[in-house]
DNA sequence: TGACATAACAGACAAATGTCTGTTTTTTGG
DNA sequence: CCAAAAAACAGACATTTGTCTGTTATGTCA
């Protein structure tokens, strides 16, 4: 490869590399080397180690593609959490499709306590919450209220406001066009699935 | 390792795997081996293989580490984007934040073709946008009629519905309580930055 | 019980990958 | 221009990892 100025090269190696591991897959020093057109292994290996050495890398060592991003040492690491649909017998399950899909996240919360779901229905409307909007839940038996919640009344799974009123639970929709739900009045099976901590809408 | 039911140590396989995969780093196969306690790699190995002929892991031959679920091949990298801050002498700049923060997202888009920014204010309050969410913005120098664009107005940056009216470019809030802006109009400098592609409100 | 499929083991080779020593070329900065 | 630093190259060895062939043990099911 061609000579350049210092640092110059190193910096795209670590845009490359950063790519590669937030992908999914740490590249390997070779994966470097021929990304860069470098003639020698060591070239390659010589930017990776200053990388580190500058701790914007981190790395374990002798282990195959060792590369890490220090940062998510103490920031959050990113997660991927399983987007739920159908509602079947009483509770969520992966949605129909074959591929189940991921979607990723950001929060101190482990990711086997999270899942994601896509709202229906326009009763959030005024918390704005829309249709197709995504949300992506916590899960918890039991919530404070002013939490958006998702609960499973009858079978069917809402996104509502949680209430507390004379000791009972109600759900408070958004939206004048519809009633509050108030679980142990009207019979229907209740439980709550946990709580709403971050809502995403995709808008292409 | 002791024998066990057919199926029933490949389905604990199968999460062991998939878990590392999520978590950033596929395992190799004597990591499966060493995990299970397996006397002979090819005990790791050959659940692996019938893993990825039954079609629940994918596999890139010969690589180490090649183990992957099968439905990232086609799903989108995510990337890292900035957070952008403040306005600053006409255009927008990166928040004094020290380490700048950055944002995890999914797009087709080129990560250096997009940035983010956090509302302030309640003009697209109908619109399901409010204060402190962040909208994810594409640079763009035009827009459709209907898009939700971010333009810098004066030197503030702010969210709009985009519309055209006999040929002029038009700035729509979707809040009574504030009124259109007409750039040509009342002279003041105008620019689009950009078409917002996606919203996103933490509410912890 | 016996035939068959699956699970697990043994041992080895080959390829990929990490690592090392030393040299040459280019850039930087006075 | 010169010395020092950085970049790039060359070639090699060691370890990790992927892969293979064949064998033994255990579970399944009629």
């Amino acid at each position: 490869m061609a000579y350049t100025s210092p640092g110059k090269t190193r910096e795209k190696i670590y845009d490359f590399v950063r790519e590669r591991i937030l992908s999914g897959t740490p590249p390997t020093t070779r994966d470097v080397q021929r990304a860069f057109g470098f003639r020698a292994v060591q070239s390659a290996r010589q930017h990776l180690e200053k990388l580190v050495f500058e701790g914007k890398l981190a790395k374990v060592d002798g282990r195959s593609r060792g590369y890490r991003l220090p940062e998510f040492g103490k920031a959050v690491p990113p997660q991927l959490i399983a987007m739920l649909g159908r509602v079947q017998a009483g509770e969520l399950t992966e949605a129909m499709e074959d591929p189940p899909e991921y979607i990723m996240v950001q929060t101190r919360f482990d990711d086997d306590e999270l899942f994601a779901l896509t709202v229906e229905g326009e009763s959030m409307l005024h918390a704005g919450i829309l249709p197709g909007d995504v949300v992506i839940v916590r899960r918890q038996p039991t919530a404070s209220p002013g939490d958006i919640v998702v609960a499973l009344v009858g079978d069917e799974a809402t996104v509502k406001r949680y209430r507390e009123r004379d000791g009972r639970v109600e759900l408070h929709p958004e939206n004048e066009a519809f009633d509050p739900i108030i679980p142990r009045e009207d019979g229907a099976p209740f439980s709550l699935l946990g709580k709403v901590i971050e809502i995403r809408r995709s808008v292409e």
